[in-house]
DNA sequence: AAATCGGGGAG
DNA sequence: CTCCCAGATTT
């Protein structure tokens, strides 16, 4: 890359961000490792919600050495509640393969980072500016934003396509000699200043360099093509009880909530489940005798990125174990109250076990 | 290129 | 309700 001097838009985000900029526990140091976390945690994530949570991973897991050597079950229940778990699931993984492969250092380039398994080029970008100085420009949501509003973009920045044009703007801008602080400064601009919805162009230090105040497009830019409406999920959850113990079952991959646990589970098209199906996918599979089963009445709502889920429970008390058999091929294991809280869960599930068990 | 993966907060 | 958040990965 070419050696940036500074720029209009370098200089002016770089003195805004050294008056406005929040004190943050990940800004007070160059340890990849500390940044490397605080960027897991941070992606799709406000920081507002992302802060506890990097405040108890770097307590419990002070160097990567305490990270790999943790089983998986308490790096998610750590994670609970932050969703996107695969990027918890990478976070382990990755931790493991620096400490095993490259003796617990961290790639020292940003092509390096960008191997690692859950660090993409936003990621790989900004450990490689915040921990090593190197000068590659982050490209996120804040600054996608910023960048099309500032320099006129109507790009559809949704789309994968439109990425380069504004890598290449933020590119032009990064100042060779502080290209942390001017990551860290349109970021930072993006989330207190150049903001959404209301942005405070009155007191903005660009009004008049920027494009779509000049123009009046500020509630236009940046275009984002809107996304499709999730689907609607039915859930019916089999709360099976033995001698003050309830039956779990780890969520496998390709679909949501992947290495979460939860109960056994019937899915089903519609709010109202058929017998028939109860029969059959229920007490057939379990290897029970048919008995009448009531839900708990209360419908569970829960929504995400592209599903709305209804869940309802419904109680039932064993007098026997499964057989070992049914137990292993569905995966069913019996577990305490207090080795359930300790499992890492849906919010949804934690929200019914805490109401009627916790 | 499009779909998928969470949960919370603002308006 | 809709939109967005220090995005990455899979299809």
């Amino acid at each position: 890359m070419a050696t940036n001097t500074p720029t209009f838009f370098s200089t002016a985000l770089i003195e805004w961000y050294h008056r406005h900029r929040r004190p943050l526990p990940w800004r007070e140091t160059t340890e990849p490792y500390a940044i490397w976390l605080s960027e897991i945690i941070l992606q799709q994530t406000r920081v507002r919600q992302g802060l506890p949570y990097y405040l108890k991973f770097i307590e419990r897991f002070p160097r990567i050495h305490d990270l790999a050597n943790a089983p998986e079950d308490e790096v998610l229940r750590l994670w609970q509640g932050l969703g996107y778990y695969s990027r918890a699931r990478n976070l382990h993984y990755t931790a493991k393969q620096v400490v095993s492969e490259f003796g617990g250092i961290f790639p020292a380039s940003y092509a390096g980072l960008l191997q690692l398994k859950g660090v993409g080029s936003y990621t790989a970008a900004a450990i490689a500016s915040f921990a090593y100085r190197e000068p590659v420009a982050v490209l996120d949501g804040n600054v996608y934003r910023v960048l099309a509003r500032v320099f006129g973009r109507h790009e559809n920045i949704a789309a994968p396509a439109s990425k380069k044009v504004f890598e290449e703007i933020a590119n032009a801008h990064i100042p060779t000699g502080n290209p942390d602080t001017f990551n860290q400064a349109i970021m930072e601009f993006g989330a207190i200043q150049c903001t959404p919805v209301a942005p405070d162009c009155l007191f903005c230090p660009l009004q008049q360099e920027c494009f779509a105040f000049q123009h009046g497009l500020i509630n236009v830019l940046p275009v984002k093509e809107k996304t499709k409406s999730s689907r609607q999920r039915f859930f019916h959850y089999f709360v099976l009880q033995h001698e003050g113990k309830i039956y779990l079952k780890k969520r496998p991959g390709n679909d949501i909530w992947q290495g979460l646990y939860d109960f056994f589970t019937l899915e089903t098209d519609s709010l109202f489940p058929i017998p028939e199906l109860i029969q059959e996918q229920v007490f057939d599979a379990l290897g029970l005798p048919p008995f009448p089963v009531n839900s708990t009445g209360k419908v569970y709502k829960h929504i995400l990125s592209h599903q709305k889920v209804s869940a309802q429970f419904y109680l039932i008390s064993l007098p026997f174990r499964l057989r070992e058999e049914t137990e292993e091929s569905i995966g069913l294991q019996l577990y305490s109250i207090s080795e359930i809280e300790e499992l890492p869960k849906p919010i949804l599930i934690h929200s019914f076990l805490d109401e009627h068990f916790f």
